[in-house]
DNA sequence: AATTGCGCTGTAAACGATTACATTGAACGC
DNA sequence: GCGTTCAATGTAATCGTTTACAGCGCAATT
């Protein structure tokens, strides 16, 4: 206890001085000893080490930062942090990042121009070396100079008005034509989707994807009922709720995301209807508990950790210095999973005469 | 596209020095005009956030901390960033942190002694003012000496060798309690308990629970049947089948989590059993699915937010060199959130032959 | 009129590392 | 024996801020 106190009194930090006294040395023979050990004499290399081991001694980062103009850390900028859907792309960055040597500093706009205005200032002060923009934004005034500076990247992020900055993304469009394609290849013909929020472009790419699919399998305007909403489980809960008001309902209703997927099941189910039975519900994402939903949900796989990855590499090379200008545009292929919550349009029409009928699928 | 080559050779930054030149005055005047206004006259003040504009200064950041001795900055250290269960934690954390005027660093250990080794020369380094240690660890050489130069503080992760940091954590005892009295309130007398790695520490505090439970509501040392395990998915499926396999099965089984639990129920299917038909399933954490499974998961609430929320307040006036010691161990008290993955004893009785079984099971 | 006090500002020394430049001494060739 | 070269090291400037200390007017006090 009396030791705790008298540590915490002094204050005072090693610095490769004292290192240097230890060893006899000088500090630049200190910092070449440690940046480039071939530059230094074997002997005094290795009576720095033992001074360094006797002292205790860590070089300061904020003293290195200022020196080397670089901190070796990247912020990652989300709209809301809470969403499981991000955690498994933040993995791969933070392993993809580590590996590399830089640290990962996370940030939460939620939306608010007083928050981004932090973050802005946090990448201006020259906290972070480079800038990976999910669903968070920065302030517009400047923009332009600041992604000049420094390398700035969105991952599943398609902002308009920032057309000339890297993206990573998925293929949105043929994500969306695949999965209706599927679902027409099935039977299906009168067919749902609930979209995302209007404003997204990423929402935007994949209903073309799915009004080109529709087209190209011969679907009339009519077969294709839309609903707006956003990516949340409300969403699929409010658009069950007009689903089941139809007359004549759609036999498969694509979602926007699995969440909204799981609420558009959970509200048909509330009112007595079955999936896939009465209708067969596809999401997108594949998300964690996609599997382990009942029925398991037939979605799209976004390539999660393969995104982080690649957003990862990509802003490291940025922020090495490699300026030579990558592609500015990555889409990453998205995969089909088939699982129970879909069913061929002919099974469901066989409905009531076999209940016993069992989806063929296992789950994982 | 010149503008931008330009632009990137220019590599010099405006500094405070700038500021000073432009406004009159010296740094020291702009440093303080920033720093606290009341300082300074109204009118160089004015001149100062003038120039400032004028020539778009944002002050540095590395400088700053190497003044300061400060970088405003938290780590939180997890043993696997993918875990879904952290993300409401960490959205508490990073706002509780921003309202405080820190940032957030994300640190993932995995397990390994060289990421270990490396974020423990992070801290050292100075690059963060406080550390929160979630599942991840930090090198046993030389902690003490750390943990007295910086704040450290345990979240859900009572590591025993550390018996002097502080910890903010769940009633892990009482929560198993309240559950294991729950399922006896019910009429269950025979009991499965799937805990979590036994060197957890939490994991045997619940497990502590359990048993005291079972013997304050005069179960027998045979109503209680103990499986050892990990708090995931796969966990809860080992056990299942184990539990099948058993001649004379508990009625209820209460699962380290809830993944655990949708493990187990999601087996227990497979092998043709029902939930809560044929056993009743508790789970612990209510984590973002829990609601959404099928059937809903019958759980213990770990209060994650508030969790986070106290974590970084703790965190903060330590960092703020409030020293004064803040009690050692907040235990924060779980809910009992009660849905339809458990049911009543006797409810399950009158289902069809099955409990003429467990009643001769119970009557022992 | 001299002294004191105070508000405002400037000068310069930190903070702790890196690195351009200078210096030393030994080896080597002639 | 003397310049040349080169490896190994030291000296000191630098990165951009904050802040202790000091100075300078000007008003108020004696």
């Amino acid at each position: 206890m009396s030791k705790v106190a008298r540590s915490r009194a002094k204050n005072r930090s090693v610095t490769i001085r004292d290192v240097a006294r230890r060893a006899g040395v000088s500090t630049a023979t200190v910092s070449r000893a440690l940046a480039d050990p071939e530059r230094v004499a074997e002997a005094t290399r290795a009576a720095v080490v033992a001074a360094i081991a006797e002292v205790g001694f860590t070089p300061n980062a904020s003293a290195r930062s200022l020196r080397a103009r670089s901190t070796k850390m990247a912020l990652a900028l989300i709209n809301g942090i809470g969403d499981s859907f991000y955690t498994a792309i933040l993995n791969a960055i933070e392993s993809t990042l580590f590996e590399a040597g830089y640290g990962l500093v996370m940030g939460d706009t939620r939306g608010t121009p007083g928050r981004e205005k932090h973050y802005d200032q946090l990448v201006r002060s020259g906290q972070v070396d480079g800038v990976l923009l999910f669903s968070g934004r920065l302030p517009q005034e400047g923009f332009d100079d600041l992604s000049r500076s420094i390398p700035i990247l969105l991952v599943c992020n398609d902002i308009p008005e920032l057309e000339d900055l890297p993206v990573i993304e998925v293929a949105n469009r043929d994500a969306a034509f695949e999965m209706v394609q599927y679902l027409v290849s099935l039977g299906h013909r009168s067919i749902g989707y609930i979209m995302g929020p209007a404003a997204n472009v990423e929402a935007q790419e994949r209903l073309r994807g799915v009004r080109e699919a529709a087209a190209a399998c011969g679907l009339a305007p009519d077969d294709l009922t839309i609903w707006e909403g956003s990516f949340s489980f409300e969403a699929g809960t409010a658009a069950a709720r007009r689903f089941i008001a139809m007359p004549c309902r759609p036999t498969a209703v694509f979602c926007a995301s699995d969440q909204v997927a799981i609420g558009f099941i959970k509200a048909i189910r509330d009112a007595g209807l079955s999936v896939p039975d009465d209708v067969s519900v596809a999401g997108f994402d594949d998300i964690e508990y996609a599997n382990l939903f009942s029925p398991a949900l037939t979605t799209m796989r976004q390539p999660r950790a393969e995104l982080g990855r690649r957003a990862a590499q990509h802003l490291v090379s940025g922020m090495s210095g490699d300026r030579k200008e990558t592609p500015q545009r990555t889409r990453l292929p998205c995969t089909l999973v088939i699982r129970d919550s879909v069913r061929p349009y002919r099974a469901a029409a066989t409905r009531d005469r076999a209940p016993e009928l069992k989806a063929t699928r296992a789950g994982v």
